[in-house]
DNA sequence: CCAGGTTCGTGAAATTCTTCACAAGTCGGC
DNA sequence: GCCGACTTGTGAAGAATTTCACGAACCTGG
C-alpha cells in the first residue's frame, strides 16, 4: 500500500455495446486504489456466475453476494464505462471482459517463480493463475537437488540462469518465495534482469526502484487481521448487552 | 506494497482500544481499517529491527523504510497509546508488545487447516505462523490416502473428526485450502463446530454468519493488482513525454 | 402507448482517511 | 541551567472514498 496512488489513465477497449447513444468511452480516469482491489473481487465472482450459466446480474445482486453497497458496485463498474443497462443490469460476459481489460489480464503474462520450497511448489502447481492469464515459464532455485525437477508445468533451473531466461523470454512478472534472508539479493537480480513486477511472499520490506512494482503478500498479516477482527467481534458483542 | 486492503470488506464494526498512559491500556477508540492493516506492517518490520538489535526507532525512520509518511506512522501508533517519546522515538520492544496486543497476537491462537493439498501442506510447514502466535493443532482432509500422514507439526485427520476436535480443543481459527467446490460445505461445518474466524484461500465468496469472521486470501487477485500496477506504470511513463 | 416495477449512472452530501504544521517534551554539550 | 537539534502527538485542513438519492432508461403486461 504505501504511498502508491498514481494516476491511472483508463483508456482501454472502446467496445461500446450500446447503439444509439453516444459511445461514451472511458478516458483518462484514475481508478481509486480500493476500487482496483474490488475489481478483482467482481471479476472473480462474475466468473463464478458465468460458470453457472448466469448471463446478467444487477448491482444489488452483486452487492449482496459480496457484502458491499449497491451504489458502490455501480460506481466502481461505471469507471470502466457504461456497461449496465437501466432496468436490466449488467451482462456478465462483456463485463468480465472489461474487467480483465482494466486489470491487464486480457492478455497472458509470463511469470517466473524464484524459490521452489513448499510454498513456491504449491504456487507452481496451482491452476488458478493460468486460468487468470498468468503463465509460469520457469522456476528457479539455488539448491542443486531441486534443479531439473519438474514442478507443475515448468522445470526448475539454477538461479544463475535467471537473467538469461528472463531476457530471452521477455518475462515481466516474478513471484518470490525464498527465505527472508535471501529476498534482498533475489529481488536485486530480478530488477537487474529487467523484471517489471515482483510479488514477494517473505515478510521483508523492499525499497522500490523506479519502473519496478514490488508488492508483498504477507500471509501472517492476513491471520493477524483475522485475529484482530475476531477479538473485535467478541468485544462488540459483549458490549452490546 | 501488497495486500493493501482487506480482501473481504467485512461489516465495518469498531474496535475499541484505550490509550491511557502507561504501558498497557487501551479503551474506546475505533481503529480505522487501513490502519489495522498497517499495524501488521509495523509489527513485521519492528520484529526485523529487533532481530538486528535495534532498540529504538523514529517515525521518520519507519516511514522511510515502509514507504509511508511519518505523520501517518505517528498517527497510527498514537492510536495504541502514548508510546513514543519526543526527542527519542519509539522503543522497539515495548512497541512490538503493544502491537501484538492490539492485533490479538499477544497470546497463542489454536488454528486448524482443512484441505491438505499442495498449498495447505505448504502453510502447515511454514514456521512464520507459529512465530506470530498461531499454532496448528490439527489438519483435515477427506482423502483417505492423506489421513495419518504427518505434515509440519500435525497429523492429518479425516474431516469427519473435525467437529469433535475443534470443540474439545476449543480451536478458534481455521484456514481453508480446499477446492472451490468444497468450500461452502467445509465452511458450513466449521461454523457449526463453533469456529470464530476463517481464512479462506479459494476464490469463492462466502455469505457470513453473525459471530463468525470470514476473510479471504485471493492469490490470483494479488497478481492482478500487480499486473494492473505494472500497466499503469508503463502508461504514465510513456505519457510523460 | 401507458403504467408500474426495475435498475443504472452520477451530482452532491456525508464520511473516512491522510497530511500539515506546530506546541511541547527530551537529550547532549557546555 | 540553557541552547539547539530532534521527535512525538494532535488539532485542523485537505483529500479521498463511500453513500445518498434521484432522473432517465428499460422491460412487461395491459
Amino acid at each position: 500500500m504505501a504511498g502508491c496512488r498514481l494516476p491511472a489513465p483508463e483508456g482501454t477497449a472502446t467496445q461500446t455495446i450500446r447503439a444509439g447513444k453516444g459511445p461514451l468511452t472511458n478516458s483518462n480516469l484514475t481508478i481509486p486504489e480500493p476500487t482496483v482491489w474490488r475489481l478483482s473481487l467482481y471479476l472473480r465472482h462474475l466468473q463464478q456466475l458465468s460458470a453457472q450459466g448466469i448471463d446478467k446480474v444487477s448491482s444489488a445482486q452483486l452487492a449482496g453476494e459480496l457484502q458491499l453497497g449497491s451504489a458502490q458496485v455501480r460506481r466502481d463498474l461505471a469507471i470502466l464505462g457504461q456497461f449496465g443497462r437501466p432496468g436490466i443490469g449488467y451482462r456478465v460476459k462483456p463485463l468480465i471482459h472489461q474487467l480483465r481489460s482494466a486489470l491487464g489480464t486480457d492478455r497472458t503474462w509470463k511469470v517466473i517463480l524464484v524459490g521452489v520450497g513448499p510454498l513456491g511448489g504449491a504456487l507452481l502447481r496451482d491452476e488458478v493463475f493460468s486460468r487468470e492469464g498468468f503463465k509460469f515459464v520457469s522456476a528457479f532455485d539455488i539448491q542443486k537437488a531441486k534443479i531439473g525437477k519438474r514442478v507443475g508445468a515448468v522445470t526448475v533451473r539454477h538461479i544463475d540462469k535467471l537473467a538469461a531466461i528472463v531476457k530471452r523470454q521477455k518475462v515481466e512478472l516474478a513471484m518470490v518465495t525464498v527465505p527472508a534472508t535471501a529476498v534482498k539479493e533475489v529481488v536485486e537480480r530480478l530488477i537487474q534482469a529487467g523484471m517489471k513486477g515482483i510479488l514477494n511472499f517473505a515478510p521483508v520490506a523492499i525499497n522500490p526502484r523506479p519502473g519496478v512494482t514490488i508488492n508483498q503478500v504477507d500471509l501472517a498479516a492476513h491471520l493477524e487481521q483475522l485475529s484482530f477482527q475476531v477479538i473485535r467481534a467478541a468485544r462488540t458483542n459483549s458490549q452490546r448487552r
